[in-house]
DNA sequence: GCCAACGTTGGC
DNA sequence: GCCAACGTTGGC
């Protein structure tokens, strides 16, 4: 019962990396690497749990949206790329021994039948309800929590 | 490309 | 600790 799971919302934006790119990984599955940005740190490291449900929201895309579902496929760990000086992510002033940034690897587990634009979630009255923190303004967050029943109704947006 | 909103940095 | 300047995000 995919509502009885916590789930999460992660942001990324298609030109870089699309919800069909990661179907298409080695076992459906990347590591969710380069978030910086410290409360959705907070949510990789202390919150995100093995199984929950992950929704993959296309940023910076015409028409922006959610693209697929996906699962939270390993325990956090120390964001790799922040230790690598080739990587974009790299942070040089973070601690092997006290990292400053973590990962979950996440698996593509259901492309939706079709992508649901941010204007068809912003429309819909039962997703209002909900209060998705996507949905407030202003929002920048790029991984955020996801309120129970919200991806039980996107998922009937996207047969809608 | 524009621009509003936001997070971070750094001078004081 | 304040806050202005700056860089980034992300919808349009």
């Amino acid at each position: 019962m995919i509502d009885d799971r916590p789930a999460w919302l992660v942001k990324s934006e298609p030109s870089v990396f699309s919800f069909d790119d990661l179907w298409a990984a080695p076992d459906r599955r990347t590591v969710w690497d380069g978030v910086r940005n410290y409360q959705a740190r907070n949510y990789l490291r202390d919150d995100m749990r093995v199984g929950d449900v992950v929704v993959f929201y296309h940023s910076n895309a015409a028409p922006a949206g959610v693209a697929g579902l996906a699962e939270v496929a390993s325990a956090p760990y120390p964001d790799p790329s922040q230790f690598d000086p080739a990587s974009p992510y790299h942070d040089p002033a973070s601690d092997a021994a006290a990292p400053r940034w973590w990962s979950v690897e996440v698996r593509a587990t259901r492309h939706l039948s079709r992508l649901v634009p941010l204007a068809e979630l912003r429309a819909d009255p039962r997703l209002a309800a909900l209060d998705l923190p996507l949905l407030r303004r202003g929002n920048r967050l790029s991984v955020m929590p996801v309120p129970p029943g919200a991806v039980a109704r996107i998922v009937e947006l996207a047969a809608g």
